[in-house]
DNA sequence: TGCCAGGCTTCAC
DNA sequence: GTGAAGCATGGC
């Protein structure tokens, strides 16, 4: 077990914050078996092969890993970024950015792996969090390799080579609609060598955009989302329908009317987000996107 | 029953 | 190039 003192950390936050899917809460039973301390909630990770559980108390954040493995975890969880600076740059006039980031302030944006990303992602078109999620273990569970970590089994999500023996029939009976066809695609076009993950990383965040829409099921939202959670380009500001409901309420009325009016409606969205997020919060705005996204709802059931 | 969800592709204009 | 239609499924 590690122990960390480790301020702007919030698993739950971080498990409710739309970014990763194989991130649930554990029971107190749990908690006991992995030897944690029982203080604040626990949470299990899956990432790639790898589980772990964490658990905080008081101050610090207990996990399940031992030393050796805890640099993965370390880098997964983007430990070493001072997100209270990130938090401390919020314009003290946006009141509403200053409410989410505070709302969320335990939030980090995770190292997570782009194919993992590319798949998830385009899984999640027209789907909630808890469907995605859905999606996500019902393709591990059928084409991931079974992993056993102490008394917890699990699958890892597929690799490309392991996805690609799935029939577009299969994927349409796993109910993947209409998206079974772009990930039928994706997987061949990566085992073709036309989608290279590794290439991927190497790659700037505009030409990670460029290379990303190329792919038939992958638009620049989704393309947004590998790169702020697959190649954490926290630079990337994604835009979807509830960071663009966000956007219209809260930001289009600190606008000159006149001047949003000259911008076509379809680019109004773009339009404020460079405007108040990309310039503003030049190279993290990614990081800002969060907060909205992950405060948006308790923002609406106040 | 109808609407909406971490959208994208296709097609008409 | 722009905008609307169509697309699967599940929850509310």
């Amino acid at each position: 077990m590690v122990i960390r003192e480790l301020r702007n950390f919030d698993l739950r936050q971080i498990a409710r914050s739309g970014q990763c899917f194989r991130m649930t809460e554990v029971s107190a039973e749990e908690i006991q078996m992995a030897g944690l301390p029982f203080g604040g909630g626990a949470y299990r990770v899956i990432s790639g092969s790898r589980c772990l559980t964490a658990a905080r108390c008081g101050g610090t954040v207990a996990f399940s890993c031992g030393e050796e493995e805890f640099p993965y975890w370390e880098n997964y969880f983007d430990l070493p970024a001072d997100y209270g600076e990130f938090i401390a740059s919020v314009d003290e006039d946006d009141h509403f950015l200053q409410k989410a980031a505070a709302f969320g302030s335990g939030i980090r944006i995770l190292r997570q792996d782009p194919w993992e990303m590319i798949v998830t992602f385009i899984l999640s078109q027209q789907k909630t969090v808890p469907a995605i999620r859905v999606l996500v273990e019902r393709l591990s569970e059928r084409y991931g390799s079974p992993v056993t970590a102490g008394d917890f089994s699990f699958y890892a999500f597929p690799t490309y080579r392991q996805l690609s023996r799935a029939t577009l029939d299969e994927l349409l009976e796993l109910k993947l609609g209409y998206r079974a066809k772009y990930v039928f695609q994706i997987c061949r076009d990566a085992c073709s060598g036309a989608l290279d993950p590794e290439k991927l990383k190497t790659l700037s965040y505009p030409e990670a955009m460029a290379y990303l829409q190329r792919f038939y099921g992958i638009g620049k939202k989704v393309a947004d989302c590998v790169c702020l959670f697959g190649l954490h380009h926290i630079e990337a500001f994604p835009v979807d329908t509830r960071i663009r409901q966000v956007l219209m309420r809260e930001y289009a009325i600190r606008c000159d009317k006149a001047e949003l009016d000259k911008v076509p409606k379809s680019g109004q969205c773009d339009f404020l987000a460079e405007k108040f997020f990309l310039t503003k919060y030049e190279g993290y705005a990614g990081v800002m996107q969060q907060y909205l996204f992950y405060y948006e709802p308790y923002a609406m059931s106040r």
